[in-house]
DNA sequence: ACGATGATTATTGATATCAATATATCTCGG
DNA sequence: CCGAGATATATTGATATCAATAATCATCGT
């Protein structure tokens, strides 16, 4: 018997990339007339839903690297959907907005990503959605 | 009240990246000193598993698109780990094999990888690993 | 005030990922 | 056999992602 055969149907690592893969696809295709991908929506309702996020608090929130981060405002930077400032107390640390154009654009996805999630939590009908979300945030 | 603070909690794409990036991290980690990724090993372990793969097929497999697995090829062919043969009676496909090096190091990444295993089910100890993977296929 | 240490963000270089497109090859009707 | 459409893979250009490192700035002890 082949040891590899078991590694393709219980790795926990390979399951999740499959998974987020294809939904993150589901919700890139509902989103594209807005011009997002669903990382950058996710980003923006971020700041959406709380202002005053540093760099580093918003990373973790999306369990992200910080770097990785630092690379992903960049786009949204150029087209003038967010605005990073300078913090006044410490020097060191960038406070990220929403510009109204963001803001603007973020209210055109919401409905478009609300068909996705859609579509999502009827691929999980059988598994409990909110177990599974649960079961998702004990893993990240 | 704000709209988008459901989302963060809700949004089952978000989640799924979150966990995945995460874990993604474990399993890297445990497979560094096998010079190899998460993905990498996943894509190694599919081949070990069965001869033969097409690209299509393989990708499919991994959920991911045919130009993606066309590039996560590269590294690994550079390393001569993996080879790519034409097919015979179809000139178009390209058969996936690995070389005995890629089976010598993927021999000794795997007790890397089921160290990772172990602490991903760890973590999803109150939660069912199997319904878990049963859900992410039902995503995937 | 100085210097060491720590904290925050950015940069670099590599791989990953997709959509759109291109290229090569096959198949099948005529 | 030829050409039209279909199929398999590769390329291109953009964003995503990380580890490692660099660059700034803060803090604290002396």
């Amino acid at each position: 018997m082949n040891e590899y055969r078991e590694i393709g149907s219980v790795c926990i690592a390979l399951h999740l990339r499959r998974a987020a893969r294809h939904v993150g696809r589901i919700y890139d295709e509902a989103l594209r007339p807005a011009g997002i991908n669903n990382g950058q929506f996710s980003l923006m309702a971020m700041l959406a839903a709380k202002d005053d996020w540093t760099m580093q608090e918003l990373a973790d929130s999306l369990g992200l690297d910080q770097s990785s981060l630092s690379a992903a405002v960049k786009p949204l930077m150029r087209r003038d959907l967010i605005v990073q400032e300078a913090g006044t107390d410490d020097a060191r640390v960038r406070r990220l907005r929403l510009t109204p154009a963001g803001r603007r654009l973020l209210d055109r996805a919401r409905p478009l990503w609300r068909t996705a999630q859609r579509r999502a939590e009827e691929l999980l009908e059988d598994h409990q959605p909110d177990a599974v979300r649960s079961a998702l945030r004990a893993l990240g």
